[in-house]
DNA sequence: CCTTACAGCTACAACGTTTTCGTGTTGATA
DNA sequence: TATCAACACGAAAACGTTGTAGCTGTAAGG
């Protein structure tokens, strides 16, 4: 086991003083050519690196993203994930992920276990719990400590930080007026407690093209799951949920903010005896694997999570790189969405 | 902004030596009474949290455990990032993931990437390319540089290090027996190329569970799968393949060595009119959420990445808090595995 | 022969901790 | 009164780097 080598060692083993050693490696002029030579040899030989907590102490700079999910195995939300190392790697940096498992309390100690220097800056999609108990302390005090944040898809519009989102308003009426335009008299939507931002514009998508359609808005027809936590456990309280919304409601078409909550709808469905889409027209949000595997495919908006953690990363490094970046406004970007025409739904779009 | 307070300036604000702070927070017999409360008053006030990357620099260890995957965008492996995760979060340690793609370059970058200091030790699932072009040098000289690797799933015999398995041949044998149970005469085998290890293992429990039965076996049965990347972008040459098997194998019986592969099996089968479990029954390795919501829910062999994500977990961390480490023999682990029976087979198992 | 310039190298501080080894004061004891 | 332990604290080194400032010797210029 031949230990990694310090400059100090190379220096001691060719009589030279650390500095030179160090001087010669990064090729200064103030080394003579035969040193730098000899000192470049023998730290290829030894397969010298610089140690890289050493330069971060020294520069008061990680080179490391700290990445805060509520959880991971979920299709979109890795997509994410592949976009931010994309991104964050091209650029030298390292990402280090924490789960918070939609717990406020996991959310609140990831933030800060990493938050003692182990990070330049975070990119947080934000828990479920957080959202519901409004406790954003943690979130503002990272920011205050001079730590930039961005966040992404769940944001907290009284955080000023950088965001990128999805016009999930926008977006949902245009799934919405498909089905609509697909020939769907009786739309429902499944959706998730208002506090989940996402959930509420979905829902606010959804009565806005009802309204530009001038179909009436009928409450019952608005189901909103609550659901705190890793919603894959509770498969059977979510088929419950919708069971009985089925039972109190004729829909022809649905709107699901969440393929998880389609494909689970579509299951439901044809257990009822209906068949997609000729009784029932299904769209999700968020395409994944869940929707592309589905029987039948499922027609989804694609949130293009792999851009949505480009972008993050980009905005993060920016910021984290650019001198003066306090003075650097805070911008939103907004990824731009698509339907993908699958087979749940029936009027097909020509363009692709 | 206020920025984290240092021992120094806590030191410089009290009028007293930064030794005596450090002291007086770790509760120190040598400070005394008065100076201690003063201390940590101050310190709560000001938030003080001990900076991580000094600690790491002076105690030679960074709490940080690196995983490198092919892709993260994966059902599978991220299961087991959460089993990881849990327990090192647990444990005090992060965890940065490193994602290679498949390739045996990124691979490579990822490991010196992290191998200069920022991390104590690695968990790895080896690249695809890796395993094809057999060139294993950067884990060897990792663990040379004294920095310990625990492998899973897909390991390196050759290798010496901790590993983390399942028994893919009786496991697999265990499947098709069950395929057999079931009425099967005509078993296939949709597998990856014998170059990714538990391809090659899986099909040996496919073959011994044939043999066993007395059933001869039949090589164009035997379907060997050649993505060396990220399959889920080439789908359409997945069905392709399938589809010609199809036409040259009469199955009523099928093992797929991942979901992906039993899925898409299924999804050929469909449109060639076969029904499921009627005409062939399917059984798939790795459960994961498409098993769970296919159409019909398919049984799955799971193979309990959250807890082989633990146990890789405990493996390395024992091994980095153990002083003796060097002596400890190298141990492999095997999880137990456990079929799921769903709706793409008729014998169902009594016991869960 | 004395400056000056420059090349080529070294010393030192700093980043934020912890820890070891002082050091001075106090009070008790011989 | 001299000695000593206990107490409360401080100084300094160390982890591995880098950058600035300083040092040394040689050669050129006056």
């Amino acid at each position: 086991m031949k230990q990694k080598p310090t400059l100090k060692v190379i220096a001691k083993e060719l009589d030279v003083s650390v500095s030179t050693v160090s001087k010669a490696l990064r090729d200064s002029k103030e080394i003579g050519e035969e040193t730098k030579r000899k000192v470049k040899a023998f730290a290829k030989l030894y397969n010298y690196r610089p140690n890289n907590i050493a330069l971060s102490l020294k520069n008061k700079k990680t080179k490391t993203l700290g990445v805060i999910i509520p959880e991971i195995v979920h299709h979109f939300f890795t997509t994410v994930i592949s976009g931010i190392e994309h991104y964050a790697n091209d650029k030298g940096y390292n990402v280090i992920v924490g789960l918070s498992n939609e717990s406020f309390k996991k959310e609140v100690i990831n933030l800060e276990m990493l938050a003692n220097g182990s990070i330049d800056g975070f990119i947080i999609s934000v828990a479920k719990e957080t959202l519901s108990f409004k406790d954003f302390h943690h979130l503002s005090e990272t920011i205050d400590q001079g730590i930039p944040i961005v966040m992404f898809d769940r944001v907290i519009d009284d955080i000023e930080c950088d965001k990128v989102i999805v016009d999930d308003v926008k977006t949902s009426a245009k799934a919405v007026q498909k089905l609509i335009d697909g020939g769907c008299k009786n739309i429902g939507i499944i959706s998730t407690k208002d506090y989940v931002s996402v959930g509420r514009l979905r829902t606010e998508g959804y009565k806005n093209a009802l309204n530009a359609n001038h179909i009436e808005i009928q409450k019952s027809r608005i189901l909103k799951i609550d659901d705190k936590f890793n919603s894959d456990d509770n498969i059977e309280f979510l088929e419950e949920q919708i069971y009985t919304y089925f039972e109190e409601n004729e829909v022809d078409g649905l709107f699901a903010v969440n393929e998880l909550y389609a494909i689970t709808a579509m299951k439901v469905a044809r257990q009822k005896g209906l068949t997609i889409p000729d009784d029932l027209q299904v769209i999700g949000f968020t395409d994944g694997v869940l929707s592309k595997h589905a029987f039948p495919p499922l027609t989804t908006i694609s949130q293009h999570g792999f851009e949505m953690g480009e972008e993050s990363a980009k905005l993060l490094i920016d910021r984290l790189e650019n001198p003066n970046e306090d003075e650097e406004p805070f911008k939103t970007i907004v990824v731009k969405t698509d339907i993908i025409d699958r087979e749940t739904t029936k009027l097909h779009n020509p363009k692709k």
